[in-house]
DNA sequence: AACCAGGGAAGAT
DNA sequence: ATCTTCCATGGT
C-alpha cells in the first residue's frame, strides 16, 4: 500500500464532481469524507485506487492511495488524466466571462469534466442511456454491471467487450432493455472483441474523425458519439445539440418560451469555442 | 392518460 | 442530403 500527496495549481471542484459521480450508484463514494474509490485495469490486473480531497477549491489537494508499487507511476499518470488535474479552470473561466454565459459561469463557476472510468463502459452506458430518462437509465446500467461485471472490495469493475460480445438479446432484454438497444449493445461490443474497433486508438484522432468512425456503427449516432468523447476522452469542445437536458437548460437561461431549435443552439453557443464541453457541463449543472 | 426522456434507424421525399 | 415515422421502455 501506497499514497501520494498531490496538490494542484489550479481551482478544481472536487466536490461537484463527486457531487456527479454520486448519479452512478455503482461508483464507490463516500461524500461526507470526500473519497471515491476507482477501478483501474492494467494488462488485465484489477487495482482500486482510492481519491480523497483533502483541500479546498481554490487550493485543491488529494491523497491518492493505492496497492500496487509496480503501477504507481501509471495509476498516478491515470488519475491526473481522468480528473484533469492538469487542466487551468480559471482560462475556461475568464474564456466565458466575455461571452453570453458569463451568468451561467458566474453562477456555477469552475465545473471540471468528469470523465467515466473506462472508455468501454463509457460508451456502452451512453447508448443506454440514449432516449431514457436519467432514473430508469441508471437502473439499466446498475443491473448491467451487477449481472456481468465484477465486485472487489466493494468497487464494481466493468464488464469487458468480451463477456457482452457473447451474449444473447434476450440475456439484456431480460434486464428490461428493448431489443434494438440490447443489439446495440452487443453488436458494438462484438466489434471491439473482434478488433473491428479499437477505443485507445482513438485517442490519436480529432473529434470530427472519431464521430465520423463511430456513426458507422449502427446503435451510434452523433449525440452518442458526441457524449463519448466528452464523458470518454474528456475532450473540451463538445455541444450536443441533439441532448434534451441542454435544450431544456439553453431555454431556462435565456427564458426562451420554448426549447431552442438546433439553428438556435448554433447562434447562440457561437464564441464559445474552443471549450463548449464546459459550457454543456455548465448547462447541465445549471438544470440538476 | 398523455406526454416525456441526456436518440437512432429506416423509410420517404 | 434532409425530413418524417416508428421503435421501446419506464417515469411523471
Amino acid at each position: 500500500m501506497w499514497e501520494e500527496k498531490i496538490e494542484l495549481h489550479t481551482m478544481y471542484d472536487f466536490d461537484y464532481t463527486l457531487y456527479r459521480l454520486s448519479y452512478d450508484p455503482m461508483i464507490f463514494l463516500q461524500r461526507d469524507e470526500r473519497l471515491v474509490k476507482i477501478p483501474v485495469v492494467f494488462d488485465g490486473d484489477y487495482h482500486i485506487v482510492t481519491v480523497q480531497a483533502i483541500g479546498t477549491t481554490a487550493k485543491p489537494s488529494f491523497i491518492v492511495r493505492s496497492d500496487s508499487e509496480e503501477y504507481k507511476d501509471q495509476i498516478i499518470s491515470r488519475i491526473f488524466d481522468l480528473f484533469q488535474w492538469d487542466r487551468e479552470l480559471e482560462k475556461i473561466q475568464s474564456h466565458f466571462q466575455q461571452t453570453n454565459l458569463d451568468k451561467l459561469f458566474r453562477d456555477y463557476p469552475a465545473t471540471p469534466i468528469v470523465r467515466d472510468f473506462d472508455l468501454y463502459y463509457c460508451l456502452m452506458k451512453t447508448i443506454i442511456h440514449q432516449q431514457l430518462n436519467m432514473k430508469f437509465a441508471y437502473v439499466l446500467t446498475t443491473r448491467f454491471i451487477e449481472q456481468f461485471g465484477e465486485q472487489v472490495d466493494g468497487v464494481w469493475f466493468y464488464p469487458t467487450p468480451e463477456k457482452i460480445a457473447n451474449l444473447q438479446v434476450e440475456d439484456l432484454r431480460k434486464l428490461q432493455f428493448s431489443g434494438r438497444k440490447a443489439e446495440y449493445v452487443i453488436d458494438t461490443s462484438k466489434k471491439i472483441a473482434a478488433g473491428e474497433l479499437n477505443l485507445e486508438e482513438l485517442k490519436d484522432k480529432t473529434d470530427e474523425e472519431v464521430i465520423k468512425e463511430l456513426v458507422k456503427i449502427r446503435g451510434i449516432g452523433t449525440w452518442t458519439a458526441e457524449n463519448w468523447l466528452l464523458f470518454g476522452l474528456g475532450r473540451e469542445d463538445l455541444f450536443p445539440k441533439a441532448d434534451i437536458g441542454i435544450q431544456n437548460a439553453v431555454k431556462q437561461y435565456f427564458g426562451l418560451e420554448r426549447k431552442p431549435t438546433i439553428e438556435e443552439l448554433e447562434a447562440f453557443s457561437s464564441g464559445w469555442e474552443p471549450y463548449r464541453s464546459f459550457a454543456s457541463l455548465t448547462l447541465w449543472r445549471s438544470i440538476e
